[in-house]
DNA sequence: TAAATAGTGTCTGTGAGACACTATATC
DNA sequence: GATATAGTGTCTCACAGACACTATTTA
């Protein structure tokens, strides 16, 4: 007897029903180059072998606590990335996003820094590769419905970078104020007013100088910030 | 041979591991009495057997064509409600959270009017009933995890209420200036100023004036608005 | 001293909130 | 007219954006 047989589900209604299968999926997301960029892998097997895909895996009862734990392992299999920043997306299921019949996934977003990564090739010789964003990330000839996950990652990315602080998970743990308005910059895709944007900045107070410690260059050396230890991602009040 | 014998996963791993059950739970809010409201299910089998807990149900590979047709079957069939606003909430799942072992669950928000409303009792006798939110939604007591469920819930909907047109789903299609005005207070639990309300509703534009029809009372009568035809959730560039 | 980028000061327009005012119905 | 709620006008403060200015380094 396996451990599903004869269960009942939240609202006692007998399981007469065949389970759909359930994975996790990861859209990774790093600036390189200034761009954006997202993780793809190549399918090693059928269905859609060869097609580009998002990382994806299933949960693994016996190891994962919980899917936050399963987005970490896959994280850390599929690009060896161990702390990243890492929000859920959004659930996706239906019976046609794959040809073998009903699934369901839950999406992650990972934010990297391009400097703390270490790729790995998957085990069954998958091929790993940043594709850069642009426009809102369609990008057609990806495996299942994974253009329509990447688009609806890609969204909530520009969004969320219009009123938080996500972007200093793209950098790496020191930086520079100029850093982080390129980054608000390469993803929105619009320049800022560098006074404007050391105000908002400052007056959400979540960065903190690193005392001494500045980037030189022939010019005005730039001080050098870091998260302060603790700080949650901010939400500014309106848009930056 | 069953659909699941076999399958491989979207990273081409031998699926190994036995497939987490999955199912799709409902938090359904409507304003009555001037205070929102959820709607809960008493559970009429183990676990957890006569505790309350959010209406939910495993997904009908046959019946349903993806998540969103699966809670609005589910809606349908507990609540007898058929055309709410709906949204995903977030994926919920782990180890621990129901005794019998890994289960995750698609859960999604509804929000329905108190007029458009007809519930139906379960087929197991279930039992039925609008529970007062007061702060941030905390119920202990609920069944499995839907406390933290519900308090997730609440917290996206406070939320998006400080920055959409939300709440006009929780008002019947016909209604006034004023009418809008308490839902937000009650809603965000702050008194609002009319002027700046008003300048605010009309500068984003998502109501219509429906002519000639106002409210009377011993007073001067109210206008009576409704959402303009095709018009989706308004988002406000900053908070109201 | 030239070049280059870091960082700041000031002005202006916009909009939110406070609050007082006017408008229009019933009793 | 009294009362009650609908709806508007005006003032002020805060802040975002524009933009010019100063600061500090190397070459």
């Amino acid at each position: 007897m396996t451990a599903r047989t004869g269960r009942m589900n939240a609202s006692d209604e007998a399981n007469a029903y065949p389970a759909p299968h359930v994975t996790v999926d990861l859209v990774i997301f790093t600036v390189r180059d200034e761009q954006l960029h997202v993780l793809l892998m190549k399918r090693g097997a059928p269905p859609h072998k060869g097609l580009w895909a998002l990382p994806g895996g299933y949960i693994h009862p016996e190891e994962d606590l919980d899917l936050d734990a399963t987005a970490r392992r896959i994280l850390l299999e599929k690009a060896g990335i161990e702390t990243p920043y890492l929000e859920q997306l959004q659930g996706f299921g239906s019976a046609t996003r794959d040809p073998r019949g009903w699934t369901a996934t839950f999406t992650y977003f990972a934010l990297i820094s391009s400097e703390t990564l270490a790729l790995r090739q998957g085990a069954n010789a998958e091929k790993v590769a940043w594709r850069t964003i642009s426009g809102y990330g369609a990008a057609p000839g990806l495996a299942f419905d994974h253009d329509q996950i990447l688009t609806a990652a890609v969204t909530r990315l520009r969004s969320k970078v219009e009123y938080t602080s996500l972007p200093v998970h793209l950098l790496p743990t020191k930086f520079t104020l100029t850093d982080l308005q390129r980054i608000y910059e390469q993803i929105l895709a619009r320049p800022m007013d560098k006074s404007a944007f050391r105000k908002r900045i400052a007056r959400e107070d979540f960065l903190e100088p690193v005392e001494g410690e500045m980037r030189r260059a022939s010019n005005r050396p730039a001080q050098i910030y870091r998260l302060k230890p603790g700080q949650a991602t901010a939400f500014f009040d309106s848009t930056i």
